[in-house]
RNA sequence: GGGCGAUUAACUCAGUGGUUAGAGUGUCUCGUUUACACCGAGAGAGUCGGGGGUUCGAAUCCCUCAUCGCCCA
């Protein structure tokens, strides 16, 4: 077996991906082979047009982690993958590109021949991002990849849709919605951001109807709107305006007579106090216009033009009338004044064009009662989040939720199943609905189908269930996989939703009982990954760092294992690309180790422990599987990673393997058998705790150590089973053993590096160890000790002399003497000793106030008391030695 | 305006009541002993953001202030 000395993940990765994919490694087994306990993740569809970017990257590798330990431990494991349709980013990239290329627009086209073009450029270049998952290692079943337009899950938006029909869920009217002047679609209130911008605010002068030359002042940042103003509100309880109230002023340009009202929800703080309501364009006037009774005016056009109701502005862009209207009222005397103000103004999420409140026609789905179940799940357990906080979130969204406006005048999507008859009378229905046929209700001909298409959300809703056979609840997939285990996604995501998809399972699994109907049991948020400087990562702002860079130049495996170690549970993540080198670095140690113990095979292997240090790492072995189990039940993921990491670096390579080589170099006996026997055990180990991290270059490395032991592997190792641990125990006598050990080689080896001896020269070592426990200890591995220090002699008394002109370094109550040559300059060693002298002596000082205090020592537990006293014991014992010496330089 | 999070070594972060507060990177010194220079050995580096409180004991719990960031309105 050749392995390069150092680890090259380009050579591996994409064979052995290739290898599982080919071999179905990622899906779960054959019902007839079941092991009868499923554990599901569905992925966050992410969107058909995108790209990976850091946010997906870190999930993927969290839901991979989580799927890999699963299957190894046992579980039919799947993780089932897939995009959504995005209804307007495809669309408007469709658009786009049809106009780029060929100049022309959709309508142009006309609706069946432009989404034969969506369907072919799905084709031909959504989907990118599931591709770029591979390159990641995420074992997803790509067998049952679905897509929220294929046509099962469509239907099963149709079936969703048209229950909730039934059950009086759905309704169309007339409502404020928000409106995107670009792309001329209504979208909902969770599609719009708010950004803050610097603008105006104009005091307009509002005569009155009792006196043209008295004026009531309103200020406003949207002076154009005043041609929808319908009245003028100000606060109950502002003494400025209480006569005012009932009585009427003139809106200027169209001379419509508008009532000044009061309302508790003015600021009378904000401007005059005055505010004029635009029931038609303001969500808040809207309601304050419902409350007094005020005419909804549209002064808007859908592509944003000031319609006819704009009198002589009608056919003005928002921004021309803005102008017009400003002037106007200066030259009519009715601008008070202007100031700047920052405020925050609202943009669409996909066209980032501000958002123009229209009233149209929409359909809206009641949310209230589907909200009440998916509290209920959160509040009785059957759901929870973590961290934990985020709980918070999910049930304030969902006690303040509001009526889903779902219809989009969009053509990519699922249309909305309802059809009329010719006295526009609506019924929904799963099938297709001929036109000319007769209502199924009125029994008068269908004219026609509603033109609109749900809102993406409405089908990722039913995600879990419809990917998994959903509506059919005899579905094997649904049996199987129904409910999930686990859902990772990002914080933003949890009302769009998470809270939807609760609120699915328990309106739509019809028979299943209460939690059974909660679509995963925990919902993972992780962590936001943000640029070096701690900014959120953007398109916009050019700061974001392309995953599939970072894995070309690191290898999947070292981005995997450096994300995991930087993402403490739901902590944001900077990431500066050189912090991807510790993963890096790590696989390339990982690979060395296996290396050596390939090297070293050749000869008898024997599990007998013969030595300390096979105990030893057999001990922290167990220690460490067991912790990073227990981490990845608890979806620690980064404790996990820190538990390997620790183990494979500090235990394994710089103690264990060094340990082993002169076993392996001397006498090919038992010895040397059993250390063949432990690296081949606690290598094999290790690549299975390892894999769900680095899947490649354990998988690698597994079939490499097989090979090389002429043993067949049972399976590839992303199904051999979890390390279980058997036959391995904790060993707290070896470990303490072994501390004894370390703290000898650290003492020589400090000698070594602060008088410039040099790592090779073969020293004499004198040790003291006055009592008897650590004198037997160091006897017993007087031979290991020997072989670590690079030493010519160990002698190991109870109490002896300093010899002259030697070196001193002290470990506990254990002094070890280097006699060298009085031309070694001993200042650095005697600054270290002299540091070390003054920290103990803090300690102790520390130590003894407290010790001191009645009430410590009265009211703490009787162990942290005692463990204090046996504590200042030791750390008395080791000051006298430490004084002692100094005092003989 | 509401909610949440962060503030610990030069940098990036662990550490949720009890050893002398840790790791990686960087720095300094030494070392190419064939698993690995993406390495090894060693050293140095922090009044845990400020102030107050609870406690025998606080980086850790509470209050408050400051700065930065995220989500929502």
């Amino acid at each position: 077996m050749e392995l390069a000395t150092r680890y090259d993940p380009k050579e591996i990765e994409g064979p052995i991906y290739q290898a599982w994919e080919e071999s179905g490694a990622f899906q779960p087994p054959d019902p007839e082979h079941s092991s009868g306990k499923a554990f599901t993740i569905v992925i966050p569809p992410p969107n058909v047009t995108g790209v990976l970017h850091m946010g997906h990257a870190l999930n993927g590798v969290i839901q991979d982690i989580v799927i890999r330990h699963r299957r190894k431990d046992g579980f039919d494991a799947l993780w089932l993958p897939g995009t959504d349709h995005a209804g307007i980013a495809t669309q408007a990239v469709v658009e786009k590109k049809l106009f780029a290329e060929e100049k022309k627009t959709r309508k142009d086209l006309g609706r069946d021949a432009f989404l034969e073009r969506v369907w072919r450029w799905k084709e031909e270049h959504g989907n990118i991002i599931l591709r770029q998952y591979r390159s990641l290692g995420a074992s997803c079943d790509w067998s049952r990849t679905a897509f929220t337009m294929d046509p099962d899950l469509s239907r099963a938006v149709r079936v969703a849709f048209t229950r909730l029909w039934e059950k009086g869920l759905i309704y169309r009217g007339s409502r404020l919605v928000n409106w995107d002047c670009v792309l001329q679609t209504a979208v909902s209130d969770d599609e719009i951001e708010y950004v803050q911008r610097k603008g105006k605010l104009w005091y307009i002068k509002y005569p009155l109807e009792s006196d043209p030359n008295a004026f009531v002042v309103v200020a406003t940042t949207r002076p154009e709107t005043m041609l929808g103003d319908t009245g003028v509100a100000v606060h109950p309880d502002d003494a400025r305006y209480g006569k005012l109230v009932g009585s009427h002023c003139i809106l200027p340009f169209l001379d419509r007579k508008i009532p000044i009202v009061a309302d508790d929800t003015v600021d009378p703080e904000f401007g005059t106090g005055a505010v004029k309501v635009t029931p038609g364009h303001d969500p808040a006037d809207y309601e304050r216009g419902a409350r007094h009774g005020l005419p909804i005016v549209n002064i808007l056009e859908k592509d944003g033009k000031i319609s006819a109701a704009g009198g002589a502005f009608a056919g003005l862009s928002r921004e021309e009338a803005r102008k017009r209207i400003v002037a106007e009222l200066e030259e009519k005397e009715l601008l008070e004044k202007i100031e700047d103000i920052t405020h925050n103004i609202s943009l669409s999420d996909r066209s980032k064009s501000p958002i123009e409140p229209l009233v149209s026609e929409q359909w809206f789905v009641k949310m209230k009662p589907l909200a009440e179940p998916a509290i209920g799940a959160l509040k009785e357990g059957a759901l929870t989040f973590r961290p934990e906080r985020w709980s918070k979130v999910y049930l304030h969204w969902l006690e303040n939720v509001r009526d889903w406006c779902i219809s989009r005048q969009l053509w990519w999507g699922h249309q909305i199943p309802v059809w009329y008859d010719e006295d526009d009378v609506p019924v929904a229905s799963v099938d297709e609905l001929e036109v000319g046929a007769p209502h199924p209700k009125t029994q008068k001909p269908i004219v026609r189908r509603d033109p609109d298409v749900l809102d993406t959300w409405a089908s990722s809703w039913l995600w879990p269930m419809a990917t998994l056979g959903w509506p059919d609840l005899e579905a094997t997939d649904l049996r199987r996989f129904y409910p999930t285990q686990f859902l990772s996604t990002a914080q933003e995501i949890i009302y769009l939703w998470v809270a939807r998809m609760v609120m699915a399972g328990y309106a739509f699994m019809d028979d299943r009982e209460g939690g059974e109907k909660n679509p995963f049991s925990t919902c993972y948020i992780h962590a936001t990954v943000l640029d070096a400087k701690g900014k959120r990562m953007s398109k916009s702002a050019g700061n974001g760092v392309d995953p599939l860079d970072l894995i070309d130049e690191f290898g999947a495996d070292a981005v995997r294992f450096s994300l995991v170690l930087m993402t403490k549970e739901g902590q944001d993540v900077r990431l500066a690309p050189d912090r991807i080198e510790q993963g890096s670095r790590f696989c390339n140690k990982i690979w060395n180790a296996a290396r050596f113990v390939m090297m070293n095979m050749a000869g008898e292997r024997s599990d007998e422990l013969v030595a300390l240090e096979d105990r030893w790492i057999l001990s922290r072995l167990k220690r460490t599987r067991d912790e990073v189990s227990q981490a990845l039940d608890d979806y620690r993921f980064n404790d996990a990673a820190t538990a390997l990491y620790r183990f494979v670096w500090n235990d394994f390579c710089d103690w264990y393997v060094e340990m082993a080589k002169s076993r392996l170099l001397g006498d090919d006996g038992p010895s040397a058998a059993a250390a063949r026997g432990t690296l081949a055990r606690v290598l094999k180990d290790s690549l299975g705790l390892l894999h769900p991290f680095t899947p490649f270059i354990t998988e690698r490395l597994w079939q490499a150590l097989h090979e090389t032991l002429g043993e067949a592997p049972a399976s590839a190792l992303i199904h051999a089973p979890w390390p279980d641990g058997q036959g391995i125990a904790v060993d707290d006598a070896a470990e303490s053993e072994m501390t004894i050990l370390q703290e000898l080689v650290g003492s020589v080896r400090r000698v070594r590096a602060l008088t410039l001896i040099g790592e090779r020269k073969p020293l004499d070592a004198i040790v003291a160890a006055p009592r008897e426990a650590d004198r037997a200890i160091l006897e017993r591995h007087a031979e290991s000790a020997r072989a670590l220090g690079h030493l010519a002699s160990l002698e190991i008394h109870a109490s002896t002399e300093r010899p002259p002109s030697s070196a001193v370094a002290v470990a506990g109550a254990v002094e070890t003497f280097v006699p060298l040559g009085s031309d070694v300059d001993l200042d650095n060693l005697k600054e270290v000793l002299d540091n070390r002298c003054k920290k103990v002596g803090a300690a102790i000082e520390q130590l003894e106030k407290k010790l001191g205090n009645e009430k410590f020592v009265n009211r703490a537990d009787p162990d942290v008391v005692a463990s204090e006293r046996a504590r200042r014991g030791e750390l008395g014992v080791e000051l006298e030695l430490l004084e002692r010496n100094l005092a003989g330089f």
